[in-house]
RNA sequence: GGGCACGUAGAUCAGCGGAAGAUCGCUGCUUUCGCAAAGCAGAGGUCGGGGGUUCAAAUCCCCCCGUGUCCA
């Protein structure tokens, strides 16, 4: 990055001089004689005892101290954004603030909802879990303190010079830092293909603001100026609390008194990890995380096990929810959202402990088992048996110490080796690949004005194309709504052309027809609408709006969509669940969804500007992700349901007919998948479904009332019909036996009972029975031999302990090129039929006539075997 | 999203290429005034589903389905 980047005027008004750290090497800008950058690590921390702000701060003052000073200059405050980023795929969590308008808002796609603004976001991070509570100044979340400017060509707000200005004014006038102590590193920033500048602020050892000045898309080696530039700042909000009190670590002042009350029954790293974790499960939980064992869900639960394990060496210290619920009375003071669902909350948290101590319970079984397995082989449970067990069983290492006999020692790198058991694994997803395959249409044509919005009900109408390339045409206005928000496209014709596709790109909805549009630019053209696939699709629209609304009333606010789809056959919504539904939930869902349609409850569709909408409706208006953008289009279902959402809709719920619930699945941990249908699509499936009930009920000859009965009836015939061959199986092989039994095929051998035998086509597992009800008695030796489907098996048992099975059948083997084996109680082989398997048959007699002759042969082995 | 582990009798699990098992529970009998308990006997299994390898698969391989867990 050029030097001159960083050479603000603002600097030099000011009187600030430019100068190379000594320790890290960056320049950088100070009004002071520094030598060095003043963060930590080229300078120690200075404000711990003589902290660096005119007085001390609470959260709450530091907060409305920063967001008023940027209010008083020019700045919009915008509310927080969830700390979910459901709005995003290649990341889990808000990160920072910039994360709330990524990639949307900086692409220069949709307008940010106010220009400049400034908002505390609280962002959560993983990345330093380990140090949480063992630094001193980590925290799983933390609010990010941030000004934000947007600028574009014909609109700049401020950049560089004014965000510098803006930052050392808040330090120094508003806070009453000294603004020699104070320095501006110059730094480079990249992510995402983006890059620019950026000076990191320090004072005192500590980095108390970034300023990030996003400029340039990197093209190769060379650097291309963005359309939109961005001011991006993070100041960290509880840090700055720290560097107003001086205390020894940030927690003091941020955990405040629920802190020194912990600390008299934990040591203090474990009390600052038990409110840490509280905290940021606080506005996780509220924000719709529901614990479980994959995505979001699996750093909830990590974060309540770490509590519950620290929790239970103090089993008389205080419970989760006593913790939980202190920290999260804290936060909605500030956050009141946050506060608003306790009760539902708590059933989340216990339903994850309950999981959590059955998971600990079948840890447990299986270890003692293990060990007495092991100990039984005279061998002993390994260290790397410990790192499997964390692995596959979840079993903290200390855990399965305490309680094994002899425990192998802990690696003492041992989570460094579950980490290397990972890490071949495939990498995290990146950014949504844009749609593929869909032309770029040039700059100039006007944007699609989408009349679907205002009115869906119309399907016909007339229209002006503005662009065409092969199959694909731009109209000036259009009523086909395109693939999006989970509704699948409309289709239909335009002119004599079938609409196969409807697609948005960008500011464009392309219509794909069924082959390359005969159009011209400036054609006007006829549009007719598929009335009947769009009318379903309305239906299953808003009965997913409706069903949303059922399953969080039903269920407890904790309930969150994580996915939607409205097809024209049905439509399903996936929520965030602890648990599978149970028959009574869904009766009481299925009741309910279907008597707000029949209620008629007004549908309104409208626009309405951000922030007014969310200060009236709050953050599950974003059902569906978050929707960035000035104005949001409200879908309100009267006295129900709202929700940002950019579908089509009935405009009364009696229009969707009815819902029928299809099926109920729990398609992961944490996620429940409800598949419905409605309208037309109901009845359809309802007539399908009685038909084949009336049909089966007739095929049966039971009413439909009792076919229940009548297939416990069919299923029981069924099993006793195989019971019935079973046992006639069995007895024709008993009567074969006994048969055997009598006859001359038995023969004495010493202390040997010798039966030798070739009875006609039979199967291996029928000459196996037979062996065994003919050497009931000890000291038999069986062999049988038998022809089917062209293959000839021989089969010898044995109940004498001296003699094996498996060595006559050896010696016979290759008589008939026989394949087989066995163990000394029973051995088989399939080979040739006819005259070799007769002598096979003849050479394994004689082999089983031999052994028992020889003195090792005896009827009874010891017994204790 | 990926790795690993696990799905065997009503329950908890063993077996991990050669003739489906243990414990508890269940049923019956013995014993008892009755209960508990004990003893004896018995019922209960398409070894999650589907392909494949093999003379032979609960066991090995592949694909599904389900559960648990760890990691991103």
């Amino acid at each position: 990055m050029d030097d001159a980047e960083y050479d603000l005027p603002f600097f030099h008004q000011q009187g600030f001089h430019r100068r190379t750290c000594v320790v890290c090497g960056h320049a950088f800008w100070t009004l002071g004689d520094h030598d060095r950058c003043q963060e930590a690590p080229c300078r120690e921390y200075g404000f711990i005892g003589s902290p660096i702000f005119a007085r001390p701060y609470s959260l709450h003052d530091m907060r409305e101290t920063f967001l008023g000073f940027f209010e008083g200059r020019g700045h919009t405050r915008i509310r927080r954004y969830p700390t979910v980023a459901r709005w995003r795929n290649d990341v889990f969590f808000t990160q920072a603030s910039i994360y709330d308008f990524q990639p949307w808002v900086t692409s220069g796609a949709i307008p940010p909802p106010a220009n400049p603004l400034t908002i505390s976001q609280p962002v959560v991070r993983f990345i330093d879990l380990e140090e949480v509570g063992r630094s001193g100044r980590h925290f799983t979340l933390f609010e990010m303190m941030a000004h934000h400017a947007f600028n574009r060509p014909d609109h700049e707000v401020y950049f560089k010079n004014r965000t510098t200005e803006l930052c050392h004014e808040l330090y120094v006038e508003q806070l009453g830092t000294d603004p020699r102590s104070l320095t501006y590193k110059e730094e480079v920033w990249e992510g995402g293909g983006n890059l620019g500048p950026s000076l990191s602020v320090g004072a005192a050892g500590l980095e108390v603001a970034t300023l990030v000045f996003m400029e340039y898309v990197r093209d190769g080696e060379r650097l291309k100026p963005m359309p939109l530039t961005v001011v991006d700042t993070g100041y960290g909000l509880e840090r700055m609390v720290w560097a107003s009190h001086g205390t020894k670590t940030a927690y003091e002042p941020v955990f405040g008194e629920q802190y020194e009350e912990l600390r008299r029954t934990f040591p203090p790293r474990e009390a600052a990890i038990l409110i840490d974790h509280a905290r940021a499960l606080n506005f996780l939980l509220t924000d719709g995380v529901v614990p479980s064992n994959s995505k979001e869900g699996y750093f909830a639960r990590l974060l309540l096990r770490r509590s519950l394990r620290i929790l239970s060496r103090a089993p008389e210290g205080p419970d989760v929810h006593a913790i939980f619920e202190r920290a999260g009375r804290e936060i909605a003071r500030d956050f009141p959202e946050v506060g608003a669902h306790r009760d539902d909350l708590r059933r989340v948290i216990e339903a994850e402990v309950e999981r959590y101590r059955e998971s600990i319970e079948r840890a447990r079984q299986t270890i003692r088992r293990a060990e007495e397995r092991a100990r039984g082989a005279g061998d002993h449970i390994t260290s790397d048996q410990l790192l499997e067990w964390y692995d596959s069983l979840g079993v903290p290492p200390d855990l399965a110490v305490e309680e094994l006999k002899e425990p192998p020692p802990i690696p003492p790198d041992f989570y460094a080796l579950v980490a290397a058991r990972h890490e071949n694994e495939a990498p995290a997803n990146d950014y949504a690949e844009p749609r593929q395959g869909l032309p770029d249409v040039p700059a100039g044509v006007p944007a699609t004005e989408a009349l679907y919005y205002a009115d869906p009900y119309t399907v016909t109408f007339e229209a002006h194309v503005v662009w065409t390339d092969g199959p694909f045409v731009v109209l000036d206005r259009t009523y086909f709504y395109p693939t999006g928000g989970g509704q699948v496209h409309d289709v239909g014709h335009l002119g004599d052309l079938a609409v196969v596709d409807v697609e948005r790109h960008g500011p464009y909805i392309l219509h794909r027809l069924e082959r390359p549009a005969p159009f011209h630019g400036g054609d006007r053209v006829h549009g007719r609408i598929d009335a009947v696939r769009r009318t379903q699709l309305m239906q299953h629209h808003t009965a997913t709006h409706l069903m949303n609304g059922t399953l969080r009333e039903v269920l407890g606010p904790h309930v969150w969509q994580a996915g939607a789809y409205k097809g024209p056959e049905f439509a399903r919504i996936d929520v965030t669940h602890f648990r599978p539904l149970s028959p009574e939930e869904l009766r009481t869902i299925n009741r309910r969804v279907n008597q707000l349609v029949r209620e008629d409850r007004p549908v309104k569709s409208y626009f309405e500007p951000r922030t007014e909408a969310e200060r009236r409706f709050g953050f599950t208006l974003y059902q569906g992700g978050a929707v960035p953008g000035k104005d949001l289009r409200i879908v309100e279902i009267q006295g129900f349901d709202v929700e940002a959402c950019g579908g089509t809709h009935c405009t009364h719920t009696s229009e969707v007919g009815a819902i029928d619930i299809l099926e109920v699945e729990r398609i992961q941990d944490g996620i429940v998948r409800v598949t419905y249908a409605a309208g037309e699509r109901a009845l359809e499936i309802r007539e399908q479904h009685e038909l084949i009930l009336r049909e089966e009920s007739k095929r049966l000859g039971v009413p439909v009332t009792d076919l229940a009965k009548g297939v416990d009836r069919l299923l029981a015939e069924v099993e006793s019909s195989r019971k019935a061959d079973r046992e006639r199986d069995r007895s024709r092989i008993e009567r074969a036996a006994s048969e055997l039994l009598k006859s001359d095929r038995v023969e004495r051998v010493g202390p040997i009972t010798l039966i030798a035998a070739q009875p006609e086509n039979y199967e291996r597992s029928e000459l196996m029975n037979l062996s065994r009800i003919l050497s009931q008695a000890p000291g038999t030796v069986v062999v049988l031999a038998t022809e089917r489907d062209d293959r000839g098996t021989l089969f010898v048992g044995s109940t004498a302990p001296g003699i094996s099975a498996v060595e006559i059948l050896k010696s016979a083997q290759a008589a008939f090129d026989g394949k087989g084996g066995g163990n000394p109680a029973s051995a088989t082989a399939v080979g040739d039929t006819g005259p070799a398997l007769r002598e096979a048959f003849r050479q394994a007699h004689a082999a089983a006539r031999h052994l028992a002759r020889e003195p090792g042969a005896t009827a009874q082995g010891p017994t204790d075997s």
